[in-house]
DNA sequence: TATTAGCCCATGGTAACCCATGGTCTCCCA
DNA sequence: TGGGAGACCATGGGTTACCATGGGCTAATA
């Protein structure tokens, strides 16, 4: 499995800590491949929702190169820069498979003591639980509206991430 | 981790040092990859922004050899070798990894005794704390409406193509 | 000799690491 | 098919190590 799947409700602990849900878990080790960061994740905060966004590493810098190869000195580059990357925080799970949400993005998201896991496919979110319901509730209605469609052949070929 | 991420918040001492944020010098170190300068540092004015900018040794002489394609008695290669070279500061960090900013860039950063260590991926940035709020902000905000979008999209925080 | 700048040691706070426990689901066996 | 045992997972707490910060000391300079 290397697709972020379904939605799981955690709870966050006194230390600002809570589990990674053990599919996702499975995921990131996944990606990682045997690497020493199979726990690590990059996080940082939706500028469209009030959520957080979870990268495994790899899929995160994959997003770099194509920065590089705007001008070094352009102000494109240094807003797109400091947009993608002053804001994102690396993260390491612990033994237990836990991670630590930084203060920023427990504000960021209104996170209390319940927090929703959201699989996205090639990354998840981190909701607090009604504005989760209430996002997947509009989401559903956007699609349908919007008539919403794949990708030609994704349903054929399965679809390459 | 190879890239300078995130946000960090230092205080600048009686002496003028401020510690690298521990995260930073591990990429550093990384970087350096267990050459004697494993704590070693270019530090050069911004002349975009009133801000700091701190780059690896390695990364910031790379930055030569697009200016040696330059006609080396030319006036672009000139001016540009000045903006690059003639501010750059190399600075070493002391045991405890902290670094002394050199006076010129303390004022023209408007320091006082906080400062703020942006991560920007490939360098990063010294900033007055307030300023380094408004910054990445308008950072945000420029990225959105000049529509720069990464493959992925990344930046619009939704879609999956 | 007075002054300054760099080096080294010391300390408090905090965050990461590690161990322990309870609940739940699943699988196996009677 | 029902009961029991094992495994996994989410959660709680204590302890250690690291990090940021402050201050003193030594060596260079005027």
């Amino acid at each position: 499995m290397t697709h972020f799947l379904g939605t799981h409700q955690n709870r966050l602990d006194a230390k600002g800590r809570v589990s990674v849900p053990a599919p996702f878990r499975a995921v990131l080790r996944t990606l990682a491949n045997g690497s020493d960061d199979a726990a690590a994740l990059v996080l940082r905060p939706s500028h469209k929702h009030p959520c957080i966004e979870g990268w495994p590493p790899a899929t995160f810098h994959a997003l770099g190169p194509p920065l590089e190869r705007l001008d070094l000195f352009g102000e494109d580059h240094d807003d797109l820069a400091a947009a993608l990357y002053a804001d994102a925080h690396p993260v390491e799970a612990d033994r237990e498979g836990r991670i630590v949400l930084p203060d920023a993005l427990v504000s960021h998201a209104n996170l209390s003591d319940t927090v929703v896991f959201m699989g996205l496919g090639r990354w998840f979110q981190i909701w607090e639980p009604e504005a989760a319901e209430r996002r997947r509730i509009e989401a559903r209605e956007r699609a349908r509206s919007a008539h919403l469609t794949l990708p030609g052949g994704a349903l054929r070929a399965g679809n390459g991430a």
